[in-house]
DNA sequence: TTGTGTTTTATTGCCTCC
DNA sequence: GGAGGCAATAAAACACAA
């Protein structure tokens, strides 16, 4: 729109004082209701309908000449004095006329009592405004396809209102995202790091492992032997196995530092479910040749500590562990669980 | 005064409903 | 099939800057 318009789209009655002041250089405050006042029609009012000479234009003008003038007289005003207006727009055929500043006032009106036109009001609307009921239907038609268009606009001021606040969550959400991404690639790596470090030291305690292996299998015969009994583990070996254990504690404490977000309330596993999932199988088969430093400490705890009267394990089976749903207090920082990704450095 | 952009009035063609 | 609504569009009217 062009700047210092003083009409426009909004046809709006907050704009139409200013408009009848532009065009008639009345006052402002001049009352445009007057139009739906009877017997309003004087001698300083008479120029507001000097805008409905345009109606004077259309075909069967000649026709509509009483018509026209019926728009007046609805308002009292048959003896106004304004025919030789009328005569000099009478015989423009083809050409466009705007409607008065009155008339589409008092379309407006009309308008915002309802938008659509039952053929009675349009009639009567045409009788009152001295036009055609087409031209009424007309106006109508376009009021609504304007109405249409502003509410399709404020539409989407909201919509873009909305979108602008969803894309800031967004931005916020995506940088403690990878905040918390570079905080767990920190935390993996020095796992990674205390890991190699304990497979170094455990090499070296392999050396002396020949002697711990011996005692380990004292302790396993009588738990898991199908002749065994509880009686028979030996206070002898009840000692071996609380040295293993403390040696084991040992290691893990060495391991994972205070600090470290995981499922260690201390040196064992709060949680036996959690168990590493680098190699998931193991914690649950009872066969294991090859095992690690860690893996025997798991063996070696879960046979001593968790026996069932058959000699089976009492951990399920991993395949019937409902991973889906992790406890609020498991370390998957909010990471899918089965996203590989996290069960590479989850515990 | 003129060119340009905006608004309004009106037409056309298509669609839906009764 | 006619009436009416709507979208797209044409064209006139209008405002304004250069």
């Amino acid at each position: 729109m062009a700047g210092g318009r003083v009409y426009g789209g909004s046809t709006g009655s907050s704009s139409l004082s200013v408009l009848l002041q532009n065009q008639r250089g009345s006052s402002a405050t001049e009352p445009l209701d007057s139009l739906f006042l009877s017997g309003s029609c004087n001698s300083s009012s008479s120029p507001s309908f000097l805008g409905s000479r345009s109606m004077m234009s259309f075909e069967d003008v000649n026709g509509a000449n009483g018509s026209n003038k019926s728009f007046y007289r609805s308002f009292g005003c048959d003896e106004i004095g304004i025919d030789d207006d009328f005569d000099e727009y009478f015989h423009q055929p083809g050409k466009k006329r705007r409607l008065s500043v009155d008339q589409v006032q008092f379309l407006e009106k009309s308008f915002e009592v309802e938008n659509k036109l039952e053929p009675e009001r349009k009639v009567q609307l045409a009788k009152d405004l001295g036009l055609q009921p087409r031209q009424v239907a007309i106006w109508f038609q376009n009021r609504r396809a304007r109405w249409k268009t502003k509410q399709m606009e404020k539409d989407y001021d909201v919509l873009q209102a909305s979108y602008n606040s969803l894309k800031a969550d967004y931005e916020s959400l995506r940088k403690e995202t990878d905040k918390l991404k570079t905080e767990v690639q920190l935390l993996s790596d020095e796992l990674l790091k205390r890991e190699k470090e304990k497979e170094s030291s455990n090499s070296e305690v392999c050396d002396d492992s020949n002697k711990l292996c011996d005692q380990e299998e004292l302790v396993e015969k009588p738990i898991i032997g199908e002749s065994a009994s509880e009686g028979e583990i030996s206070k002898a070996s009840t000692t071996v196995v609380c040295q293993q254990l403390e040696d084991i504690s040992s290691v893990r404490s060495d391991i994972f530092d205070s600090d470290s977000p995981r499922c260690f309330t201390d040196g064992v596993h709060s949680n036996p479910l959690m168990e590493p999932a680098r190699d998931s199988s193991y914690v649950f088969e009872a066969d294991q040749s090859d095992l690690s430093q860690d893996e025997e400490d798991n063996h070696f705890i879960n046979r001593t500590f968790l026996p069932s009267s058959s000699s089976s394990y009492i951990f399920p089976k991993l395949e019937d562990v409902d991973y889906s749903d992790p406890p609020e207090t498991s370390c998957n920082f909010g990471y899918p669980v089965e996203d590989p990704a996290f069960w590479s450095w989850s515990f």
